[in-house]
DNA sequence: GAAGGGATCGCCGGGATTTTTC
DNA sequence: CCGAAAAATCCCGGCGATCCCT
């Protein structure tokens, strides 16, 4: 093991994005930079339960499947049984109708994935629903990540506004922005804007909250696929 | 800074990351993470106690309108007219025992190099944004012996005026000259000339103000520093 | 402010490059 | 007249919002 120095708020960030009790410092690193983690990791399993648990797709199973499956490749060791016990706790759980708000971080990406499977969004023509939509889901994953991530400069715009709590300071700093407020969500959004920035908007929001690159590359195609 | 424990392979993945020579381990993990940068100008703010904590919330956005907007005409943030009373009472909040206008002071100079070495200052590829932070932190460093430097010939231009209280001078004395005010301070400069002219309008600012030759070369690479 | 969506086009800012001045 | 220094033009990329299409 090798010691390294990171600022505080880096720290921060590397701190936030534990997805199971106990993770090193090296786990998350790895899962954050796509490397292969050298202790098997739980995400694969977690994501299969969930499906189970959910009742979607054989196509989405798969999809969601490859997409992690760079750090599924090389795991020979095979992790005791309470990674097992615990996975099945967790099932259990969720097995209710999922109302509440801390919707745990493990699952986002799958979560998202779901929800962006599903034929309604899929078959959905018009980019503002579905940029409406991602953004509504991002809400719901994760409110406090989400509404801190709409704060940061790097989703705001030169002149304009991007995000906001309140039509009018949206309607404030720029001419004909269109905003629009998210569903299910306290904020709002700017919408007069081509899909080429949406996509923007969308990555920037994702990229604050702590998604990996290959949940938001994900994500960004999922919102271009127009059908 | 927090210390945390990453695997061997892991340090070796980072390290051989490096883009720049002396690189620190935060820095090379936030580029590889797309960290966001954060604001300049708010680091530029907390120069004496980085390690604080921020809120960003509400000064980042009008601090950032500030900088970029165009209409310049109705700001009142800061009273050129009361300018002399604010220094004064600045002086007096500064007399501590070690007040003077020495700026080649190590504490001084140390807190420069912090400004600097944050990740978020050598994250940013806008020129004019290193120019004005820089700019922005040798005022907060010693105001005093800003204000007087800029008044200064060697920090002015063949017809130009580099540095004045007010806009309207600066736009008096050049066509084009892009003046902008400098974060945090009562001053501005002009911003329409290459980053070469740039960093010669610093370093006449940090010799007018006491500095020594290392912390001006020092300053100048950081300025330079382009990535 | 009310039709709505969003691609297209034009403006703006950044700063290297070119032009001008001494 | 040449070289150096300063000034300012101008190109490129990014963002805003007009305006065309549905």
């Amino acid at each position: 093991m090798k010691i390294i120095e990171v600022d505080e708020e880096l720290y921060q960030y590397i701190a936030s994005h534990t997805q199971s009790i106990g993770e090193s410092a090296s786990d998350i690193l790895r899962r954050l930079l796509h490397l292969p983690s050298l202790n098997i990791r739980s995400v694969a399993l977690d994501l299969s339960d969930k499906t189970e648990n959910i009742d979607r797709s054989l196509s989405l199973q798969q999809e969601t499947a490859s997409i992690y499956s760079e750090s599924t490749v090389n795991q020979q060791t095979i992790q005791p049984q309470e990674e097992i016990v615990t996975q099945q706790v967790q099932v259990v759980e969720r097995a209710e109708p999922d109302t509440e708000l801390d919707v745990s971080k493990q699952s986002d990406a799958a979560d998202l994935m779901i929800l962006l499977d599903t034929p309604e969004f899929k078959q959905e023509s018009k980019a503002v629903v579905r940029f409406l939509t991602i953004l509504s889901g991002l809400y719901k994953l994760n409110n406090d990540a989400f509404t801190q991530a709409i704060r940061s400069e790097n989703v705001q715009g030169r002149t304009r506004v991007y995000f906001a709590q309140d039509e009018q300071t949206l309607l404030d700093a720029g001419n004909h922005t269109k905003p629009k407020q998210i569903p299910d969500c306290p904020h709002w959004v700017i919408t007069n804007n081509n899909s080429g920035r949406k996509m923007i908007m969308l990555e920037g929001v994702m990229r604050e909250m702590g998604f990996d690159e290959k949940t938001i590359d994900y994500v960004k195609n999922a919102f271009v696929a127009d059908n």
